[in-house]
This record gives C-alpha cells, structure tokens and sequence, in this order.
DNA sequence: AAATACTTGACCAAAACAGTTGGTTATTGC
DNA sequence: GCAATAACCAACTGTTTTGGTCAAGTATTT
C-alpha cells in the first residue's frame, strides 16, 4: 500500500479545483501558487487524473481544468487510484500467490485492511471535504495569502 | 504512510512465532524457512521487534525467540509500528505545519484517515489471527511442507 | 572446545519519489 | 498575424526507501 504526497498532493489539488470552479477553469500555474505544488509536478498528476476522467481541460489563456463530474459524485478513493495505482495492501496486489503459489499465512488480514481503508476512502466526497469547517478556514486562510501576493506582484 | 513488505513481514513472522511458540522458543532460521523470508533481513525486523519489547531472545542452542506477552495482548498496530516508524498518513507526521507552518487543505483528512487504520489495527491481536480459520489452514498447509523439506534433508 | 544462535554494523542494487528541463501544441485577445 | 497563455509531453536527475547481503562479532549450551 502507497499513501504518499503523491496521493497527498492530488487530493489537495483536486479540493482546491473543487473550491475554485465556481469562476470558470482552474490553472494548475493558480493551484501551485496557493498548495505550494510544483507546477511540473501537478502538470504529471492531472495527466493522469484527465485518464482517470476525473478532470476535463482547457487550453489557451483563461483555460485551465475543472471537474469532470460533480463534487457529489467524485471521491477520494478515486482520486488516489488515478495517480498512485492502487490501494491495495495485500503482497500479491490481491492474486493470493504470495507464498509458493498460495496465500501468506496473513493474507486475509491485508486484504481486510485494504477492504477497510477503502471503505473509508470511498464514503469521502469532494463535496464532502468542501463542507468541512476546517478545510473552509484553511482555504480562508490560503485566499488571503493568494491576494496579498497579487498585491504585493503590482506594487512591485 | 507507509505499509510496505517490511511491516507485512514483521506481522507474518510474528505471528508464524506465536504458532509456534508452544515447543519453546523458535529460530529465526526456522521462521525463515517456513515463511520464506531472508533470515538477514529477519534479524533486522527483530532487533527492532526487540527493543520494542514485542519479544524476548535466548541465546545458545536450543535458543530463538519467544513473544514477552501473552497472544491477546499483543497487537498487530505494535508491530507495524515497531518496525515502520508509524501509520502516520500526515504529510507533517501529525505536527500540523504541513503549509507555511499551519495545517494543510487536507490535514484533517489525513488525520481521520491514520485514525481508521490505527483503530482497525489495534483491534486485531495475534490471538485473534491464529484462531481464524484461514491462518490455521495455511499454517497446516506450511507444517506439511517443512516436514517434506526435513525428509528429503534426511534422506539426501 | 565446538556448535548454535543472537547482535551489530557496513554496505549495496533496484525501485519509487519528487521534481526539473526543455520542449510542442492549441487557443485567445490585440 | 502575433504574442501571450496554458495545457501537453518526454526525458532526465538527485534523493530516499526498500529489501536485501556480508562479515565480524558475542553469548550460551552441550
């Protein structure tokens, strides 16, 4: 099982899209600005987050991405899965070949786990995230970073 | 957050010792052969499992290692701790200063999400994963084999 | 004394991660 | 038409982690 800031990464990018959309597309060049995301690295993640057709884009300037679907319909597992492959926390990525040909002595327990976890992932949707009062305080948070830079490119 | 061959190994071996753990203590080269794991990288994840207090070690011949608890009050979350550093999935290890020193978008998620697993993990003991059915066969299933391998030994 | 078995530390190859560089293609506003 | 914007793409790089190996111990039992 992978959870890292890859994962990490497309998820906060993915909620910051979500918070965002209501003004049109989205770019990634304003994502990396207010997560602090490389933007070349974010340009590799919502590739394959496009695949995943979780995200639609945009080019040209005022292009950008927004969601594909709505936020009630995408959800965190998803999100995980398009870049990072799979959540699976068993050896043998669920075949049950993972000693001589047959299932470890805790097979079944990995596979639990990974049912778990899962579970959990899947219950979260973006909408659900967006409604939460700590992540609204943290994107208040991050908006008044964002216009103090604005403020500080013009006077400069 | 990191689950890896590492911690799925520490939690087969340890549980490969509590199966066996009647006829006194077990060798690492024994747990070695049984679940097919480098007796080398073994000594690593007990040096560890050891100073975690998870296990005893007796020197000598007839020597190996015996668990320092009984089977009901060790838990699979202490293992994977004892050997992985933590099932933090933070990017901040929980400290909360994971964006200009103040929580990220997706702090909490993190958060929510170490404590799912966490509580999952505490809640399944070595007694518990003996007693499943589906351990007891593949421990069956891995008695016969080592009995062939000491044959064959005997015989060549 | 010899055999067994734990203990420690240094080392190593391969893979994954996180990010950079250096482009190209498409779209828009002037 | 042309510059600016922004998505798209591929190759490459430095670092860390993983999953080991190897060698040299020390302690204990027979």
């Amino acid at each position: 099982m992978r959870l890292t800031t890859k994962g990490r990464y497309a998820v906060t990018a993915m909620l910051d899209l979500a918070i965002h959309a209501t003004k049109g597309p989205v770019s990634l060049s304003d994502i990396s600005k207010r997560q602090e995301i490389s933007l070349s690295y974010l340009e590799q993640l919502f590739s394959k987050l496009r695949k995943s057709d979780l995200v639609a884009s945009m080019r040209g300037p005022g292009g950008g991405y927004q969601l594909s679907r709505s936020l009630d319909d995408i959800f965190v597992a998803e999100i995980i899965d398009a870049v990072n492959e799979s959540i699976d926390a068993t050896n043998c990525n669920g075949k049950g070949n993972c000693h001589q040909g047959e299932v470890c002595l805790t097979h079944h327990l990995w596979e639990d786990l990974s049912q778990q976890i899962h579970n959990f992932l899947s219950g979260i949707s973006l909408s659900h995230l967006v409604s939460r009062q700590d992540v609204q305080q943290v994107a208040q948070r991050q908006q008044v970073i964002e216009e103090s830079m604005i403020t500080s490119t013009n006077i400069a």
